[in-house]
DNA sequence: TCAAAAGTGTTATCCTTACACCCATGT
DNA sequence: ACATGGGTGTAAGGATAACACTTTTGA
């Protein structure tokens, strides 16, 4: 059953890739263009897979090899189009990798992420006036609404994904949507700009805001983070992005650095020892300042070991 | 930034759907073609997003209305082209809904998930000498490596991903593919014997492999029922396959029937009435045989109420 | 000697697991 | 009366969250 032929000519498939690691203990991600951009391009039909067909062009692009990489999510709202008016559907990817410095100097390109979400960073509890500023924002947006059921709605929504005391780190993307819609941040205005034209509150300055991107690349980064941090609660990813030796000291601030927030020193040890995910190399290091501490490697034979977790239904039957 | 056109001219974008509901207590997924096929077409540009686009399709060409759907995976695999030579891009995705019973009369094309799969349905225990069979076809498989190296590493995925002693029920993507890259479902023949012309193991006959279907729609669905799956742990996704009323048996029962395993009576209702799934709507039915039961409603507040549970990292300080 | 980070011990609480039993209906 | 599924109580064990404290280095 080939699909008819006709409908299709008009589509670009392009590959987008966030490429991540940790500079200096601080997340960080690939751009091109000062930051305006993450590495894309066109998917080759050459290439066997999607991803050697995205490793090849970000490899090219950046000079950067990719380790662990990802699928995302595929993108083909109308509102994305080439210059010639081509439909794009856009197929994103998360790639975690080390920092690779060439010749002694770092390469550029690499941008805290954080820049593009300051909201997101609670490593030193919450940035009140940032988090005041945006609520005021989404509270108006909610308040404008048309009817009193989308009012509660927006209401909601703004309470839930922004609400300091239990805050959700996972719900990156979703409170990047919301600032969208409620058009606080550049882009929408951009978009609906050119659609509509009609005039739009003005967006927050980029120091509340956060950095913008062009097209939609700062969902795509959203999503990728949203997706990281969600993930490295249940599967061991943070080791992706570590020296292949390191303390626990620094697999705290790795792990803090991408959830954004402080955690409890003695029980994320627990945690770990626990899990067996490492085990000490024997030697230690005082280059962290203070006591020396244990260096540590991950223990590689954990992913075929365990199928890893699993269950936390209430199964029947002890076998 | 818009990437080259040349590249992609030759690519077809196709949309695939993997329609689940329960029939009488046991998931089904909409298929055409006497069950080979997956309902899928093409994306037509003029549709605004993905979505309408595929549930536009879905329904003509089903006359089954679609409700919640997510996206899945988005393949491009050399192997996948249509008769003309053009690659073919599918974007597949899952979609839960109730039966649709039009004029009194069932609708065909709903099969019975588990005849693709018999051996991931273990709510009656293990299906003792047909994972028998299996393994001993992966263990063959596995020991015709052609090095030592490889020949561990496919012990191992063969051990872990068919363990009986500790089955993991959300592996079917992972136990389809191993199957398949064994040989030992038709579809793997099919393609290989096209490309390579190279005679292959025998697949195992459908009593013991499973119905196969056509291009990797197979693939596609256990890719679905792998996320349902996985997913069914931590959001109430099984609701959206609920008639509005139901009893706590009958919800034990569907995600049972989903999961493939037995669950713990007492321990299933603790749960779902810890987590406030669930409110009693008052009226009671005697339709399940034995002591008349309590009616439930799902209590979709709950979605807006809490961003759902989360952390499971250890935080420090209580905000 | 003091700041800084590493590392240890212990307790209360909650959730999960497992067991054993009673209740209300139809046949 | 008895089979069938609905519904309740409770105790043991493990994981989590929250305490406070000691150790070893560099400046």
């Amino acid at each position: 059953m080939p699909p008819a032929t006709e409908h299709v000519r008009n589509v670009t498939i392009e590959l987008n890739a966030v490429v991540v690691a940790l500079i200096d203990g601080a997340p960080h991600v690939l751009t091109l263009d000062d930051g305006a951009l993450l590495p894309s391009g066109p998917f080759e039909s050459d290439h066997p897979t999607l991803q050697t067909g995205l490793r090849a062009w970000v490899e090219r692009q950046t000079r950067h090899p990719l380790g662990y990489t990802e699928q995302l999510y595929t993108f083909a709202d109308r509102s994305r189009a080439d210059a010639s008016g081509r439909r794009i559907v856009s197929i994103s990817y998360l790639a975690l990798t080390r920092e690779h410095v060439e010749a002694g100097r770092r390469e550029p390109g690499w941008q805290d992420w954080y820049r593009y979400f300051p909201w997101e960073d609670w490593r030193a509890g919450g940035a009140e006036p940032l988090l005041r500023a945006l609520l005021k924002g989404l509270r108006h947006w909610a308040d404008a609404a048309p009817d009193a059921p989308t009012k509660r709605l927006r209401r909601q929504r703004v309470e839930i994904d922004f609400d300091a005391e239990s805050w959700n780190e996972d719900l990156v993307l979703q409170r990047y949507e919301l600032l969208y819609e409620a058009g606080l941040v550049p882009e929408a205005i951009a978009t609906r700009a050119g659609r509509a034209r009609r005039p739009i509150t003005h967006a927050l300055p980029p120091s509340l805001g956060g950095m913008a991107m062009r097209h939609d690349h700062r969902r795509i980064l959203a999503t990728g983070i949203a997706r990281l941090r969600a993930k490295i609660k249940y599967r061991p990813m943070v080791f992706e992005l570590m020296p292949p030796d390191f303390t626990l000291g620094q697999l705290q601030a790795a792990v803090e650095a991408l959830a954004g927030r402080p955690l409890h020193k003695q029980n994320f040890r627990r945690l770990i020892e626990q899990q067996g995910l490492v085990e000490e190399t024997g030697a230690t290091t005082a280059e962290t300042g203070g006591r020396p501490a244990k260096l540590y490697r991950f223990r590689r034979e954990i992913l075929l070991e365990r199928a890893v977790a699993g269950s936390k239904l209430p199964l029947a039957r002890p076998a």
